[in-house]
DNA sequence: ACAAAATATGAACAGCGTTCAAGATATTTG
DNA sequence: CAAATATCTTGAACGCTGTTCATATTTTGT
């Protein structure tokens, strides 16, 4: 017998539930009170449903992460080259790093979960969703490739990572306020200095 | 009756034996095994005894933090202004990052329980461990005091952080994979870019 | 040496992710 | 349509976590 379609859709159905509620208590509570029991208790299902439907709770979670990403990439699509955006490639790189600093800030939870799990978790992040963020950092290099047309691809891959990387850095460490609280406008003044300056100082070639 | 003698020495016995094992286990298996009872098994203590010496679980992490700390702030005085560092202050300021770097890489576990044990705990980390914190910062301040002497201190305290946040977001990222590989060589290759192209495009003034 | 006070202990508690025997449900067969 | 069969769903239970507290032990004052 092949799986009748009364399952899949009941499956199906609870599954999109599932993530719709992971996706609001992440939002509302943090990522620790993102738990099995949980989110059971929000659908009002049994805590053994989850792994009809995920292989495990970190399975949940990157599918909550992957919706995450989805905002953010449509959050910081006015910034992409190519389409309406007529921006210099320097001024649309600081405005991907500005709006990606508002993203950290609007969502902040969602946000820190993308990274705080993929530290946590014990197995790899599937390749799908590892994609979805490599697919982020490939509107940097579309401004790169602007930016610098003789630079070969895999040097402007390697300085979008790093470019990322270091403004990630600087909205994470600023968000939690590590060192000392860092206002929402100082952030993003700092993020668009840091990458007018690196961008600037880069070695011609 | 007043605590006497012979607690007080086995409680701070006791307590330096308890960061040693966490030190140990951190280091070789990582912030996820660093657990109370495994603490305890490796010390011969009950579980009970932590809670006489710390608070509770947190506080032995931060004191193994503290001595992460310690090694960090020794691996890098090579390259802090003021004592035998002859060097220029940008040169000091890529040493200071290349060195994070090489850190990050030798001692990963207990490098990354810095930042991902202050991302999950609950209570605030205490003062003088954030003061810790501070103090590395302040050995980035000295060169940029150099570099730029006209700077208010303010803005070097601002800059510090700034340049401290990105480059530990490229080392960070780039030490778990979070793209694609960076092999240590190129991590520190990057930090140097990162590090002086910034100092470089930094408006004048 | 003895009583009193302070301290160390580890079983027990609440929570976590995860599993699996057993009950509920859908599908196929007669 | 009813019986038989295959599939899926459930929630109690397992092993783990940090933490607590009645109890046993040790130290201290007389």
């Amino acid at each position: 017998m092949v799986t009748g379609n009364k399952t899949a859709e009941r499956r199906h159905k609870l599954r999109l539930e599932l993530i719709d509620a992971g996706e609001a208590i992440l939002s509302g509570q943090g990522l620790p009170a993102l738990t099995a029991r949980a989110v059971a208790t929000a659908v009002g299902c049994s805590v053994g449903a989850i792994y009809n439907v995920f292989e495990d709770i970190d399975g949940l979670i990157v599918a909550v992460n992957s919706r995450t990403l989805a905002k953010l990439d449509q959050k910081i699509s006015s910034f992409v080259p190519g389409g309406e955006c007529g921006l210099e490639p320097e001024d649309c790189l600081v405005g991907l790093a500005v709006a990606y600093c508002q993203f950290a800030v609007e969502h902040t939870h969602a946000w820190a979960a993308l990274f705080e799990h993929s530290e946590r978790i014990s197995r790899e992040i599937p390749d799908w969703h590892m994609d979805e963020h490599v697919h982020l950092i490939g509107h940097i290099v579309k401004s790169l490739r602007r930016l610098r047309p003789g630079m070969p691809d895999d040097d402007s891959w390697q300085l979008a990572g790093l470019l990322f990387s270091a403004v990630h850095g600087v909205v994470a460490l600023g968000l939690q306020g590590f060192f000392f609280a860092v206002p929402q406008r100082r952030l993003e003044a700092q993020v668009s200095l840091l990458v007018r300056a690196t961008l600037a100082g880069l070695p011609r070639d």
